[in-house]
DNA sequence: CTGTGTGCAAACTCTTTGCATAAGT
DNA sequence: ACTTATGCAAAGAGTTTGCACACAG
């Protein structure tokens, strides 16, 4: 029977497909370098490489392109951290980040960990669709 | 007596002359469309048309590097919020901020409102610098 | 005077876009 | 077949840099 292999190659496909995106070569393959390994944090630069070290070839502009895709179809969430350069976060639920400054790397904090409390009213007609926060790290200093 | 216009000047001049910071008339122009005006978030963009708009020249470039220059010296706080865009903040103490999403626009909250409990340990060896807290608005959508 | 700051234009980084070609259904 | 996705290269935004000239002390 060669459905093994159909049903190794499924969940992906599936997950492609149910969000309404055609399970193309290079989407199968991003997708599969981005949620096959647990939680991450990647910027289009990163994946990109991460595509050409196994030995395959997606364009830049493909990757910016899927990226942004992934992320109007829930698949990804996109941090505004650094300032300069886009990440994407393959954690989609609630949860905050420690970044450290010095290297500009990410590391997740669990959503139920921080409570934020105190917050004010927002303007009206304003309604709140997410809070960030963001714990930016240096290295300590000796003392 | 020709007093009345020195004391008008001496605090911007003195405050630039404390940071270290030559007054020269495009650093005099760009701290007095910074501070005079109460709590600002401000792109060198915005600030450059300002510059442009009291009948002023300064170029963008200079607008980078004072920027840059205030925020060294700790007249000015950098956000990190956009992605895009940089914008600096007149108000350097601690405080968190609203961003509407739709109009790319900041609104503060004040230091005292906001608290944040549960922090898990900084990795070691890494110390908390700052955490920000981001809040962010959409238009509330009629039910 | 002497050193620092400024202006300009060019360079740079990250990201997006237009259009012809290729691939999925 | 018909539609949607991809690749490429070029354009675009925002920001930075190098160097000659100008200005503050």
């Amino acid at each position: 029977m060669d459905n093994e292999v159909v049903q190794n190659a499924t969940p992906i496909v599936e997950r492609l497909r149910s969000a309404g995106l055609r399970p193309t070569r290079q989407r199968v393959l991003l997708a599969e370098l981005l949620f096959c390994k647990g939680d991450r944090h990647v910027s289009a630069e990163m994946l990109h490489s991460e595509v050409i070290a196994v030995g395959e070839q997606v364009s830049l502009a493909t990757v910016y392109n899927t990226l942004h895709q992934f992320t109007d179809a829930g698949l990804l969430r996109e941090l505004a951290i650094d300032g300069s350069k886009a990440f994407f976060d393959t954690n989609v639920s609630n949860h905050n980040h420690f970044f450290i400054e010095d290297r500009g790397e990410l590391i997740d904090i669990q959503g139920e960990s921080i409570r934020v409390d105190g917050l004010p009213e927002p303007p009206q007609g304003m309604r709140i669709s997410h809070i960030d926060v963001v714990v930016r790290l240096v290295a300590e200093k000796k003392k």
